[in-house]
DNA sequence: CGGTGCCGGTAGAGCGCTCTCCCGGGTCCC
DNA sequence: GGGACCCGGGAGAGCGCTCTACCGGCACCG
């Protein structure tokens, strides 16, 4: 601002009351009469006045911000962090997550500070940040299993929720997916379409996505009878898709119908299915997971189990919410059911 | 914070000397003896001091950090503002762009905080958003050609640069591509390859970007006696690049070299020429813009005119800092020289 | 040996806001 | 009619920080 933004001292004077008076009709505290009221509102139209927001956080000691921290695991270096930026966006996944994030801040008029913490430095960085004040909580987005931020996070008590299950169990509230039930979802639709070689690849095992997307699925197949389920385990990328459809296939070329653990490993496997001369879904029927854009942004679209992104997202913004302003104190999770989309690939 | 934080006055008593010390070398001004020095950062550690920035911003009238504001056009409904931003995440050139920015800002311990002004209310709030001081301005992309905020940034006179030069010229920094050079450089790549009959999906044309990409590529055709090209006016969407490249085959089904004026319209062509029975690039060559991650995301790779965009969004970082801290006032606009990448496609 | 810098520190004002405390005046009820 | 009680408004104390004065002491110089 080049000239000096004016105060509520100068808003007062214009309309001859009181400094406190202002602040009462500006943040509608206690009654004001209402000729009074429609006073001030005038004068503060007259001035331009915008309350300071620095002012009023150093006395409030809230900033009325959150910071939105995508996480990565490792001590990656500096050069690398950029690549970490995109990476992220990149996840088609990622978008849907800050579509429901913003959907509930914004009529709050809360906004996210969009924070990256692949790295130690990054992490303390984070820290930092919410122990200054700056962000009254952190929602926080991992894509790595042994993410120590959370923890950080805990043991510094500052406000925070998380997407998806940690690994190792912290003292956090988050918000997650039924993956078993995904897992389950899959496998029944395959089994109903009448697949009889059922495989999958897998998410990486070390995540309880992971994990858990593999055990509903398998589960659900061995209460119909397939005992064992050949598996590859994938990375959630695109080419580990690729890399585990092909090794599937290499041991398994009789494989009807897989399920992949998200959408983005299911277009992997599609792609390697057609490298090798497999049609879907008349060949091999493939099942996603997530039913990000990457589903329906090429064909055939994926038949996939749909994560509730923008809802789960939405959710975290609200249980932040409420940890911030003391309404709950104790972590929580909130699981939200899958639901299977059928399109053209299974 | 659940316990009360320590302030300077703390870290004052701990250290035996007065808030003004312990401030100066939190903030390394002036000289302070190395001994008290080491006395005063031992308090710091031993109480966990961290500046309060509420308190800090007050007095120094800068928040430390900046908008990133993603704008649309028109006045989307409220609803839709949910699909707004995850239709921009989708796209793969913003990841870059967030990369660059966050690489610029990170260093200096500046965060962007996110912010979408796809609405009438939504600029305001953002105008409002910076008169209040919580950042210290705004980096903008626009979607759109005609997108009011830029020019309500310029009259409020508030710091911001924009990635583009916008359709209407505005009082604004802003940072570029030399498209005009870049359909050129598509143009030379086709000839040289030896396409006999080029054609080109063309941007919007209402956007600087998409006129000039293909001013480009049309000169530089004219000039190798190419006199008149085929155009289809494509919305640099997939789906865009695919009707427009199916519109393009159903007059000239001749064309063997296209240049589409984004990697997503060329992946859309890929599609249409892969419908239509051609092969790319034995049929057709194609030369995508932008060299985004939808460029190498599946086969065939493409051949694309590359943005640094990287390089061009901590730019705008540069000059953004630059107009916050009064080193430079007047407008400035940096162009940046495009790079023809050859893969697969051309 | 008294002035003149400068160096290293303190004192204290004030950034713009919220919020508690206080106070005058009207209402209501006994 | 007088006390209890609200209701609408003002005064003023800070929130935690920065930064401009200012000040004691010491080296240096004429």
């Amino acid at each position: 601002m080049s000239r000096q933004a004016p105060t509520l001292e100068d808003v007062a004077r214009e309309a001859g009351v009181s400094r406190a008076t202002v602040s009462r009709v500006v943040n509608g505290v206690r009654n004001v009469d209402p000729a009074i009221q429609e006073l001030v509102r005038q004068a503060i139209r007259r001035t331009g006045y915008a309350p300071n927001r620095a002012a009023r956080s150093l006395v409030t000691r809230r900033a009325e911000a959150v910071a939105l921290v995508v996480s990565g695991a490792g001590d990656t270096s500096e050069e690398a962090q950029a690549g970490f930026a995109a990476r992220v966006f990149a996840d088609p996944f990622f978008g849907r997550v800050v579509a429901g994030i913003v959907g509930h801040l914004r009529p709050r008029s809360v906004h996210p500070v969009l924070m990256f913490a692949e790295s130690a430095a990054a992490r303390e960085e984070v820290l930092t940040y919410l122990g200054q004040g700056r962000a009254d909580g952190a929602l926080v987005v991992s894509s790595h299993a042994d993410d120590p931020l959370p923890a950080l996070l805990a043991e510094a008590s500052l406000p925070a929720v998380l997407f998806a299950r940690p690994a190792r169990p912290v003292p956090l509230s988050h918000v997650d997916v039924a993956h078993r039930d995904g897992g389950r979802l899959a496998a029944e639709h395959l089994l109903a379409r009448g697949c009889r070689r059922p495989a999958t690849v897998s998410g990486p095992l070390a995540l309880p996505a992971g994990q858990e997307r593999l055990a509903g699925f398998r589960d659900a197949l061995a209460r119909r009878g397939h005992a064992r389920v050949p598996v590859a385990e994938g990375g959630f990328t695109h080419d580990s898709g690729l890399a585990a459809m092909a090794a599937l296939l290499a041991e398994h070329p009789d494989v009807d119908g897989v399920f992949a653990a998200n959408d983005l490993m299911a277009r992997g496997a599609c792609q390697a299915l057609r490298d090798h001369g497999r049609r879907v879904p008349e060949d091999v029927a493939v099942v996603g997971f997530d039913d990000s854009t990457a589903a329906v942004d090429r064909h055939p679209h994926l038949t996939t189990v749909r994560q509730p992104v923008e809802d789960m997202a939405a959710e975290m913004a609200r249980l932040l919410d409420e940890h911030i302003h003391g309404t709950r104190t104790d972590p929580t999770s909130v699981v939200f059911a899958p639901e299977l989309v059928v399109r053209e690939s299974a």
